[in-house]
DNA sequence: CTTTAGTAATGGTCGAACCATTATAAATCG
DNA sequence: CGATTTATAATGGTTCGACCATTACTAAAG
């Protein structure tokens, strides 16, 4: 219910200081703070301790430190990145298995295909059918160039993710791909038909997301991302 | 154990070298690592920087640390509170709005129900059943419990992830909800009706979930959410 | 004017010492 | 003998001073 009231460790009280100010709006992104050695001065500590505060805003995704001169730490614009890689920790440490991840990932891409659909304006049609039109060029060059094909199929998903205009669905979607990705090698096969079927699932997906058609961008999302997880489902019981 | 750090910056490579052996499951949570003292000689470093390594770690929400005798590093279990702190540090700047953080919400608590609807037994139908008296009595005993509401609303949505078997599910679940509550003050103005009808939503949610009916399992969740987001709007266009 | 070398500021690392906290063992007392 | 108190040592927290590596800027060389 309660935390302890004192404050034992100083870096600790030296990254609240920090990060209020950053959060409060006294600094913004971009401005740079003072050196170590004058920052060791105003809070009247030792420089060692004040580097440990420094490496807890950096993991913290509030700073980043450059070198040389001129450098220090400069206040970064969001913390973002931190917050996905650590949802990427999240997943690891758990040891989420590949289905459970899957069946998250469906929920996850139906949903934005159907806010997409709903949101999507010209210019996000346009780097839609542009992305599709890469993929499309990919699974004609025939199955040697899966990878190119998975790296368009992730792209497109980013970019639907992108259009809902919410960044939980970004970081999610990101962290999702980061972790699935692991998989495809293993446990993806490809061939000439899967290809062909999954380019066709892609445009159908785009198709109905341009269109404004909810419900159908989100039933083929869906059945796009299920494909993938079948796949998976049926290579891992042949070959555990 | 460990091999010599090498690397521009030392203490990131014994950040990696150690969330490597956590990850790997060569260290489990509640296992203890060797002394800053010991670890520096492993790492053939200083302790210095070698704290600033565990400040990392401990910032991933991957150890934490004891003071005194038999102290140290003590792996955790999940870093789930980290997760959840650097989302709510993007709320604070200002990089999700609340009504972001609640359509997410309305996304994966309508799937959660979907997938709850398709597996809840025998027993969880009795868990769900239990939630929802306790929710029926606090709802009865009038606003000024809703505070109690609220909670007994946030076990039954979490029932439901479990339901799901899914820890994904499970753990996203907690992390928007840990989010999300600190608003409830600040813009839920709660009356009898609003009680009322959140009370009444949780029963339509329970009964089709309990009946397998997935479709409309997922509807009325979505719509359970849905309120709690349009009040929050409204709440916010009044007294920004 | 361009190139090069030098200089100084800044982060990164190291080592030794000391303080604060705490579990365990030893000593003391009833 | 058992309970309590005290001493000890292990461990994290902090400090200081020194030196190395990187880099922007400046002055010298061509």
């Amino acid at each position: 219910m309660f935390r302890a009231a004192k404050q034992n460790r100083i870096f600790q009280d030296v990254v609240d200081q920090i990060e209020e100010v950053i959060l409060s709006g006294q600094l913004n992104a971009g401005d740079t703070l003072p050196s170590e050695r004058d920052l060791k001065d105003m809070f009247q500590t030792s420089r060692g301790t004040l580097r440990e505060a420094l490496r807890v805003l950096e993991q913290k995704g509030l700073i980043e430190i450059k070198l040389g001169v001129g450098g220090g730490a400069v206040v970064k614009a969001s913390p973002l990145e931190q917050v996905c890689s650590g949802l990427d920790l999240l997943v690891r440490f758990q040891k989420i298995s590949l289905q459970q991840l899957a069946e998250f990932r469906e929920g996850v891409e139906s949903t934005v295909a159907d806010i997409a659909a709903r949101r999507a304006g010209p210019q996000d049609a346009a780097l839609l059918e542009d992305l599709l039109e890469k993929a499309r060029h990919h699974a004609h060059r025939g199955v040697a160039y899966w990878r190119e094909f998975v790296e368009i199929d992730k792209q497109i998903h980013q970019a639907l993710a992108e259009i809902t205009g919410n960044p939980m669905y970004i970081v999610v979607n990101q962290m999702v791909h980061n972790n699935i990705q692991r998989y495809y090698e293993k446990f993806l096969p490809w061939n000439e038909a899967m290809l062909q079927e999954n380019y066709q699932d892609l445009s159908d997906i785009i198709q109905n997301v341009t269109a404004g058609r909810a419900d159908l961008a989100r039933s083929m999302a869906h059945k796009h991302v299920r494909r993938f997880t079948k796949y998976m489902e049926q290579q891992e019981r042949l070959e555990p």
